[in-house]
DNA sequence: GGCAGCTGTATTATGAATGGGACAGGAGAG
DNA sequence: CTCTCCTGTCCCATTCATAATACAGCTGCC
C-alpha cells in the first residue's frame, strides 16, 4: 500500500468525490467522459483516469466500458455508529463480530498533554496501551490509553486485550465520576495508516476522552482514532419542556427507526447478536508488512 | 505560478502541521531530527526539509542550527467549541466576533440523500443555502442547508445571512421536535479548501444534522464542515444514579439555555472557565509563557 | 451492419519531485 | 578542549507523475 498518489490526480479525486458525496452529482447519472474531464480540468486523460480509479476503488463510481462512468447508486454510511452519551459500551454493535488487538503495552512517563489532563504529579508514570479494534476483520479504530500507574497495576495485560478498559477499572473499585470527550479530525500518519489499512493522507476522526474520579483525579486518558468510513458519532436529540422553555436533550440509543433510511437494509443483518469475541493477538509490530 | 507542489513533502507538512496545531506536539518541544523524521516517514531528508521549510515559513516551528527544530511557542487548542446538546446556538461563543457569509442561495431539487432524510415527496423542491461562518475574520465552518420549499419561503435571503436558521424557523412557527446529528471526518476538496483557507488535502470535521417536526416531517437538513484546528465538538458527562444503576448523563455547558446572540453585540469578554480542572500542577515541567 | 463515443491498455517523452550523499558551521556534552 | 549531533547547503542520479498519442474492445444508436 505504498502507493504514492499524484497531486493533480488527487485534487481531481477529491473534487469529484466531494461532489458525489454531497449529492451534487446524483446516483446513476453519467459523469463527463474521461477526455471531457481531462479538458475541463486541464489535465491529461491519464490523470483523470487515476482519479476515477480511486473513486471506483472506493465504490463511489461505476465504470461501464463502452458506455461511460456512472455515479454509484448506494452510499455506504458508516456502519458502526457510536452514541455520545453511551460511554462504557460506546459502540453500537449490530451483531457484528468485533475483535481487539493489543499492539503495545507498557509503563512510561506520559507526554505532557496527558499528564496535565490527568492531573499527575511531575514524573509520575502511567500505563500506556495501544489497541486496535476490528469489525468483521477490518480495523476501524486505534486507541491509545493512558492510565496512572497506581491504577493500571490492578489488572493484567491479558485482561486489557479482552475487556473494555472502563470495565476493568470498575472491577478494581475505581469509581469514574465524570468524563469529558472532545471530537476532532486529523490526518493519518504512517503508523496509523498502516494499522487502520488506510493511505497516509487519509482523514480520521479523533476523540480524546478524560475520565475522572469523584475527587477529580485522573483515571483514564483515551486518544482514539477512527476510520470515518467505518465509524461515526451520532446523537439523537428531542425537544423537551413546554413552549418557550423548551430545550434539546439527548436521547439514548433507543432506536426509533424513523430517521433511518430505508435503503440501507444491506448494512444490518441482525441486530441483537452480541457476540463479543475478543481475540488477543499481540506482539506483531504494526510496522511490518501484512500480506 | 504553475508551481507544482511536492507530494510527499506536502503530506509530511500536513501531518506535522496537524500534530502541532492539535497540541499533540507541544510548544518548545523538540521535533525529531531531520534524519530521524526521514527514516520514520520513509522519505529522504530533502523531502523532510521541504516540509519543515513550509512549517517554518508559517511560523509553526523554529529551527535552531546545531540544536534542533522546535515547535513554536503559540498554543492553539481549538478555540471554538461546540457542545453536542446545545443545538440552536451550538456555538459556544466566548466573546468572539463571529460573522456569516452567504455564499449561495436558491431553490433546487434536492439530492436524493437529502430528500430521503427529510422525507420529501418525489420532485419536491427545497431551498438550498451555503453559508460560511467566520470567527475573528477566520473562516471555520462551511454550512450547506436544505429546507423544504414550503418552509423556506417564510423568511428572506437577507435574514438567512444574519440569523441562525433554526431561529428563523422558530419565528415562522415551525416547531422542531427532534434532531439527529452524525459526526464524521473528510478531506478538503478544492472548493472547501478555498473557502476555509486550507490546503487541499486537509482534514475536516463534518456533521450532518436532520431536524424533524412533531410529526416527523423534515424541517432542516444541514451538512457542515469544520476546520478542526478552529472548531471541535465537546461533551461533558457525569455519573448519575446510585451504585449499580449508575449511568452517564451529559451535562450542558456552564450556563444552560443561555447564549442567545441577539444581534452580534453580545460581546462577552468573560473567559469561560468551564468545569475543567484548571489548576494544573506542574512540578518541574517547563512552563511556557505565551507572550 | 456501421458509426460514434466510451472505457481499457499500452506506448514514449519530459520535467519535476525525490533520493542519496557530501560537506560546512553551530550547539551542546563530557 | 574533543566529540557528537544538529541544521544549512550544494551536488547529481533516479524515480515518478504527467502529458501526449495510439489502438483495441465494448456499447448504444442510426
Amino acid at each position: 500500500m505504498a502507493g504514492v498518489e499524484p497531486l493533480k490526480a488527487r485534487r481531481l479525486y477529491l473534487l469529484l468525490r466531494d461532489r458525489i458525496i454531497s449529492g451534487e452529482d446524483r446516483p446513476q447519472t453519467r459523469l463527463p467522459s474521461e477526455p471531457m474531464l481531462a479538458e475541463q480540468h486541464g489535465v491529461s486523460r491519464v490523470t483523470v483516469r487515476r482519479a476515477l480509479d480511486k473513486l471506483a476503488g472506493e465504490g463511489l463510481i461505476e465504470r461501464r466500458p463502452g458506455s461511460g462512468t456512472f455515479v454509484a447508486g448506494r452510499r455506504n454510511e458508516a456502519p458502526v455508529t457510536a452514541d455520545f452519551s453511551n460511554l462504557l459500551t460506546h459502540l453500537v454493535e449490530m451483531g457484528r463480530r468485533t475483535e481487539v488487538r493489543l499492539l503495545s503495552f507498557g509503563y512510561v512517563t506520559p507526554p505532557p498533554a496527558v499528564a496535565e489532563a490527568l492531573g499527575l504529579a511531575a514524573g509520575e508514570r502511567v500505563q500506556r496501551a495501544v489497541r486496535l479494534r476490528l469489525i468483521d476483520g477490518a480495523p476501524f479504530s486505534y486507541l491509545i490509553t493512558h492510565v496512572p500507574e497506581r491504577i493500571g497495576v490492578s489488572y493484567s495485560e491479558a485482561e486489557m486485550a479482552s475487556t473494555p478498559l472502563l470495565e476493568l477499572l470498575e472491577r478494581s473499585g475505581i469509581v469514574a465520576d465524570r468524563a469529558s470527550q472532545t471530537i476532532g479530525a486529523t490526518l493519518a500518519g504512517p503508523d496509523l495508516a498502516e494499522a487502520l489499512g488506510l493511505e497516509i493522507g487519509a482523514a480520521l476522526l479523533s476523540m480524546t476522552r478524560v475520565v475522572q474520579g469523584v475527587d477529580g483525579e485522573g483515571i483514564e486518558h483515551l486518544h482514539a482514532f477512527y476510520r470515518p468510513d467505518l465509524y461515526s458519532f451520532r446523537m439523537d436529540l428531542v425537544r423537551t419542556g413546554p413552549g418557550d422553555a423548551r430545550s434539546w436533550t439527548p436521547v439514548g440509543p433507543a432506536r426509533k427507526g424513523a430517521t433511518r433510511s430505508r435503503g440501507q437494509a444491506a448494512a444490518r443483518a441482525e441486530t441483537e447478536t452480541h457476540q463479543r469475541r475478543s481475540t488477543v493477538r499481540r506482539g506483531s509490530t504494526p510496522r511490518k508488512t501484512t500480506p
